[in-house]
DNA sequence: GTTGAGCGTT
């Protein structure tokens, strides 16, 4: 006969029991079959006071000598508490199950920038729509030059759904707000994994950066870091609810922005490889983690999307405070180093808060970047994914309306 | 020092 655990989200809503492990302990995974992305427990003691329930390697243990008792405890979820009110579902996995697209934000790319558009011109214009966290101009790493194109990100949904409800007129040009093909396709996971895929990821990221980062979200089992370095990592989690309400989104590590989807599926099937073929141009590469091996990289044949649970449609990213800490960060790294005139290279502008605000010049100065990459870089990315330049179909439709060129 | 559809070196 199991023991049962008498569980509640709320002190004052009705229980539910669930059954523990002959060990008497709780697995995490029966605790968010009913509580989807649940990370703990905690109760209440005889001082009054809420306690946490001890948690190890997915399971919870209890209190006193392998027994629960007549206890009902109350389901713990990462990061912000079971009280989930109004739009507090950033960090809370469980929480932004069920928020809906038009409550999230995401990077957008402005297309269409005239070239001699900055940052600042940017951030001028954009923020007539309400307050950006991210703000970049790409730029040749080499000649600093525009490559007339860039990204923004909203801090507010409200504003984001403005912005991309028009075109943009930015210094005499017509330019195009989109949401990034790097966000397409969510809503379209494959399978419950646990494991993400994690990319656009920067070499200064360790795999505690990323285990302490993600840790917010829920139980961590594994960070792997690809080696040689590949602009990519995997990241478990402990729930599977936790690493798919994570895919789709782009979250800021250390200053940089990474876009997480799901990391493929492991199958018995070994035609199925060969089926997902090189892997989605920004989804993950074939990957056998018991033999630690990826499949061939290069152009994808297509991207297993069928057949999948089509519960999770999120597009957007956690705001978190990282802004803050990239902040900190950027500042601590020497990204905020004195301005070499009319040399800026591509910069990240964040919104840091009171007292970071327009002013600060984040510009480097030039040949730090370029001079660790024109030699050993033929093409323009090393992360195996393919090459974008030259490619003019077979992705899809852009979406992209007519932009008319004045200059 | 050119350019004008695209999808983010760090």
């Amino acid at each position: 006969m199991p023991q049962f655990v008498s569980v509640t989200e709320d002190e004052n809503e009705e229980s539910i029991e669930i059954p523990c492990e002959e060990d008497g302990t709780l697995l995490i995974s029966s605790l968010s079959a009913q509580f989807p992305g649940a990370c703990g427990l905690k109760y209440r003691s005889s001082s009054g006071g809420m306690r946490g329930v001890r948690l190890a390697n997915g399971k919870v243990h209890p209190p006193e000598d392998g027994q629960w008792g007549p206890t009902t405890y109350v389901v713990v979820f990462p990061k912000v508490d079971t009280k989930r009110k109004g739009d507090d579902a950033v960090g809370n996995p469980a929480a932004k199950m069920k928020r809906k697209d038009s409550e999230v934000t995401s990077d957008l790319i402005v297309l269409g920038l005239p070239y001699r558009s900055t940052e600042d011109d940017m951030k001028k214009y954009f923020s007539q729509f309400g307050d950006l966290n991210l703000i970049q101009v790409k730029r040749d790493p080499k000649t600093g030059a525009s490559k007339g194109f860039g990204f923004v990100r909203f801090a507010s949904a409200e504003s984001q759904a403005k912005c991309l409800s028009q075109r943009h007129m930015i210094d005499g040009r017509w330019c195009d707000v989109n949401l990034p093909n790097s966000n397409e396709g969510v809503g379209a996971q494959a399978a419950m994994s646990r494991k993400i895929f994690v990319a656009r990821c920067t070499e200064d990221m360790s795999i505690d950066d990323l285990r302490d980062y993600f840790s917010k979200f829920g139980e961590v089992v594994d960070v792997f870091i690809p080696k040689p370095f590949r602009s990519f990592a995997f990241v478990t989690f402990q729930d599977a609810h936790v690493a798919q309400s994570l895919c789709g989104e782009d979250h800021i590590i250390k200053g940089n922005s990474v876009h997480i989807s799901n990391a493929a599926p492991k199958q018995k099937d070994s035609h199925a490889a060969d089926r997902r073929g090189g892997g989605n141009a920004y989804g993950p590469p074939p990957y056998d983690r018991r033999s630690g091996a990826w499949g061939a990289h290069g152009r994808n044949t297509g991207h297993e999307i069928g057949g999948m649970d089509a519960n999770f449609n999120n597009i957007g990213m956690n705001v978190l405070s990282s802004a803050m800490l990239a902040a900190a960060q950027a500042v601590l790294s020497g990204q905020t180093a004195p301005t070499a005139p009319n040399s800026s290279t591509s910069e990240t502008y964040e919104n840091m808060g009171p007292g970071f605000g327009g002013t600060r010049d984040t510009r480097a100065p030039q040949g730090g970047y370029s001079a660790s990459w024109g030699d050993s870089h033929a093409s323009t990315n090393n992360t195996g994914y393919g090459d974008w330049s030259g490619h003019t179909g077979g992705y899809g439709p852009w979406g992209h309306q007519s932009r008319g060129g004045w200059n």
